[in-house]
DNA sequence: TGTATATTTAACCTTTCGGTTGACGATTTG
DNA sequence: CAAATCGTCAACCGAAAGGTTAAATATACA
């Protein structure tokens, strides 16, 4: 038995996933073509799709034979609001996030 | 070689670990109060611990034999600042914070 | 000095994670 | 129909997670 919290930001742990992600905030995507940019197969990528789905922080679609998948970024809010608890961050600020996206993309 | 948020999102995804920098919200501990209200060993707290430590989320000051316990919560502010890319979330909440940290106790 | 307290370490165990490969089912296309 | 494409499933693997108990290490106290 394990909370939203346990589930989403386990699935947030994972830079690939991250990356998925991300990737998601620019458009909906077929999941072979999320898969193309990294060097894993198709199958790990399908496992981190359904974690990322189980989550709730994509959902999938099925149209024909192409599976899209569709960012939920709602599913985030919990547990950003459990992290604010912790201090007064700054208000949202979307160039510090376009700067770690590019700094994790380095790495 | 993981970055600085597998780290920090891994160490949220566990109840345990987020119930300790819970309770340290409320004040520094010394490592035995803190595993008093657990169920699990001393050790296995210890573990705890030092993950969040290296997560950078606490750190521990040892004074004589006691070893003590201090929230650091600006190493949530990297984290915070890389999800609240994905949304608009509310500003701080402190509201709905109380009541996720209620939630969870129940569970 | 000897004993109790505070915390970590070591060894171990079981379960989960993240990846692989290969077979399979579903759908599209020639 | 046959062949290619899309995606998942199953079985497997090594490594890491999360717990245990027992021993070790500091420090404090009587």
């Amino acid at each position: 038995m394990s909370s939203a919290l346990d589930t989403v930001f386990a699935a947030l742990a994972d830079p690939t996933r991250r990356e998925i992600l991300a990737m998601l905030l620019e458009d909906d995507m077929a999941v072979t073509d999320v898969a193309e940019p990294f060097e894993m197969s198709l199958a790990a990528i399908s496992k981190h799709l359904t974690i990322l789905t189980k989550a709730g922080l994509i959902s999938q679609e099925k149209r024909g034979r192409v599976k899209w998948c569709k960012l939920e970024p709602d599913a985030m809010k919990a547990a950003s609001v459990w992290m604010q608890g912790f201090g007064q961050f700054e208000p949202v600020n979307l160039d510090a996030f376009e700067a770690f996206l590019e700094k994790e993309l380095e790495a």
